[in-house]
DNA sequence: CCGTTGACCATAA
DNA sequence: CTTATGGCCAACG
């Protein structure tokens, strides 16, 4: 814990082993995601992150914005290949939005 | 080293 | 419901 690396795969390194945690069939938030990384209210740093990221070993596909949509442009491929990698994990989109009461990932309750 | 940008969020109107 | 504003901080040019 006393290493303190400056380097920026530690601030990216702990985003994505909290994106890691999510389990299978549900979302987060990248709100929530930035808690869980321990930065709270560093929302926008896990979006950069997970913009940066060039990895398959993170699930960056349940990293969802807090409306529980997804935040990608359109123009993006990967906007759609995400909603079909969560709808094959069982998460059902309504009107482009996905339900966080239901599918959100909470670690209490 | 400074200014701009960004896969965001909460609040207000 | 939509639009606007402020905040937060790292990476980039």
């Amino acid at each position: 814990m006393t290493e303190r690396r400056r380097d920026r795969t530690s601030t990216y390194e702990r985003i994505w082993a909290a994106v890691r945690k999510i389990p299978a069939g549900r979302v987060s938030s990248y709100g929530l995601v930035a808690r869980a990384a321990g930065m709270p209210g560093h929302a926008r740093l896990v979006g950069y992150a997970l913009h940066a990221l060039d990895s398959d070993d993170v699930p960056w596909h349940r990293v969802i914005n807090n409306r529980g949509a997804i935040s990608l442009p359109e123009a993006d491929g990967r906007a759609a290949l995400q909603r079909t990698l969560l709808e094959a994990e069982g998460v059902v989109f309504e009107g482009g939005r996905a339900d966080l009461m239901r599918f959100g990932w909470y670690m209490d309750g």
